[in-house]
DNA sequence: TTATAATTAATAATGATTATTAAAAAAGAA
DNA sequence: TTCTTTTTTAATAATCATTATTAATTATAA
């Protein structure tokens, strides 16, 4: 999404359309390793230097609630462990943040596909499955 | 993994055999729910009152190192960010945190398997590879 | 313009995690 | 066993990412 869409896509959510919020956008897709909020801070301040890492905190969470962008870790506030240590897949509830094992052999046949650099060894994989847990499901059309 | 696997685990691993550990790996183990160091410490000292959080925070840890349970959210320090909302699929290097896009159609045609419980409305899935980047491969390399 | 709502900046507060350190427990040697 | 050394634990302080607060600023609507 380059700055015009971005501009279309704040007014179509009813975000305001501020410099600052353009400013985190655009540090933001200059980047392919996906940057912290503080990464993303310290190259912002030097055209914007009264800018506020509150500020930029801020901007993402509110820009990814919106779908502008996302949060790669949104599983990151809080570590949690699992009792075996070999890779498997999960399942994982976006509202109560909920965490299943899935048994799967077909995911555990996958291997490794085309589009995934050489000159990165690698260990394991995992698939994640994000979606709504039926508890949070019927929590929600409760409501309506 | 039960009880007396775990305890010929640790001696394997050279480490000690504590009442501590075996209670924090035992608490682990009887939950499918992948809970949190706060989780495991409040049922812990329902058994054994003068244990200390710090205590299992740095067992967890210890036992993941030695690769006797894992971390399911071992990227959960910092929160990082991604220009687009679309999922997508990942390569994570394990030692510097680096996260790389992967685009593969493979991937993306994967779908939903059996083994995924039906009643748990999934909204997507990414797959993430970690393994080793170049620079930090060559870098454990250049010590030996 | 004027009023109202949204956003920002600065800073304080929170909360998860880690570091420190002294006491306790375990392991090894004599 | 007893002494010595190392490891582990408990308690607590410190750290650091993130969020909350609040007053000032900016944007929008009337």
């Amino acid at each position: 999404m380059g700055r015009d869409e971005f501009i279309d896509a704040c007014k179509q959510v009813g975000l305001n359309v501020t410099y600052q919020r353009i400013a985190i956008f655009n540090k933001l897709m200059e980047h392919t390793d996906h940057p912290s909020a503080d990464d993303i801070y310290k190259e912002v301040r030097q055209d914007y230097p009264t800018i506020s890492l509150a500020t930029v905190y801020k901007t993402l969470e509110t820009l990814a609630k919106h779908d502008l962008i996302s949060k790669v870790t949104y599983l990151h506030d809080i570590a949690r462990y699992d009792g075996t240590s070999e890779a498997h897949h999960h399942l994982v509830c976006i509202k109560c943040k909920k965490i299943i094992d899935i048994d799967s052999n077909a995911l555990d046949a996958i291997g490794i596909p085309a589009g995934v650099p050489g000159n990165f060894r690698i260990l394991n994989y995992r698939v994640q499955f994000d979606g709504i847990c039926e508890s949070c499901e019927s929590a929600s059309t409760e409501q309506e």
